[in-house]
DNA sequence: CGAAGTTCGTCAACACTGTTGACTCAACGG
DNA sequence: CCGTTGAGTCAACAGTGTTGACGAACTTCG
């Protein structure tokens, strides 16, 4: 009816990438309660019992869905750590960091979840702390490029999550100046 | 069978009390999308249908249980300017701070309802960047407000909603000062 | 080439969620 | 006293994620 279904060896992999990217595009606009398991699999273009067998659960899709270096912020990681705060709000504020928001967002909602809040620590520290904290000088690097991190997800929490209208209005510069600022507090004290 | 049902007039008030600091307890524990109505019932002893004839929808219940107020932060606002950044994160991170730190986590989890994100942007905006907004000087005060609770939210994020390990692992004393001088940067710079 | 086995896909069902309608029953107002 | 109102109950609905049994096609081996 649909078209028939050629169960051929490497369909399965082809159905499966389908149902990946239906799913990335989904989870990323909507955010995970909201896409469901079956409007997911109608995307796709498949029956929602298949995309469990392939990927075992909706939690477990949505894990694989998540790519942490996506957004490329390993050039700005290399930039020079005096003017790191500026240029870390000004990448986030950009068109260059969608991808890193949509995951960030969709991982705070869906935190209530063990297994999604492991995800959240794993890939801010791995993209975030980590490479920060090793380029740090003074006291308790780990510590503060962890408080980096808590900053850029505050802004982050209240520009795309809570979209707050205060910050929203400002203009970029304004936000760039006083939030870089206080970022850069933590970075060269 | 569990007691009959008195069917007075007052009753009412007080079944529905009875559900909401159910509602409430839940809520605070376990967040919005785990706690479920069929377990606030059996909490209060009441059919799942009473909850919902009650508060009119699960939503509608969990906003009445939220009470921005009741963290009772007045007093560190009232304080000193010059050390409010120490004394916001001291609170936080204190027991005084429960409620409003549950409160924070459960909207959070939630906000991908429209009304529970405005109920997040109101209660913020209630509580944080109009009486922070007031208190300041110089350029853009509400901005700077708005930013603070940015932080602040960052950190409640971190803390207690990805409970990272690394702020998690350091001393009260350090997170203070460290992230507490960070916060005074955008209120006194 | 034919048989065995593995993989892909389908369908119906399960337990659970929030929510609604129809119904009963007690209490109050005229 | 009777009618209206409000409280409470019950069964059912549509939707969710998930599972099991089953069929059908391709791959592989004898």
């Amino acid at each position: 009816m649909t078209q028939g279904h050629t169960t051929s060896r490497a369909a399965g992999q082809a159905t499966r990438s389908a149902i990946l990217s239906a799913a990335t595009r989904l989870f990323a606009e909507h955010g995970f309660n909201q896409a469901s398991v079956r409007t997911i699999a109608a995307a796709a273009e498949v029956d929602p019992a298949l995309v469990i067998r392939h990927f075992g659960s909706k939690e477990s899709l949505f894990l694989q869905t998540i790519d942490p270096m996506g957004g490329e912020l390993g050039e700005v990681m290399a930039g020079p750590l005096e003017t790191l705060g500026r240029r870390l709000v000004e990448h986030f504020l950009g068109k260059a960091g969608t991808s890193l928001r949509q995951n960030f967002v969709a991982l705070i909602q869906a935190s209530d979840r063990p297994h999604v809040k492991d995800e959240l620590i794993r890939s801010t520290g791995l993209v975030f702390v980590q490479p920060i904290a090793s380029r740090l000088s003074g006291d308790r690097p780990e510590l503060r490029a962890a408080l980096v991190a808590a900053q850029v997800g505050g802004l982050l929490n209240s520009l795309f999550l809570a979209e707050d209208p205060v910050i929203a209005a400002a203009g970029d510069e304004d936000v760039i100046d006083l939030y870089g600022g206080a970022i850069q507090h933590l970075l060269t004290p």
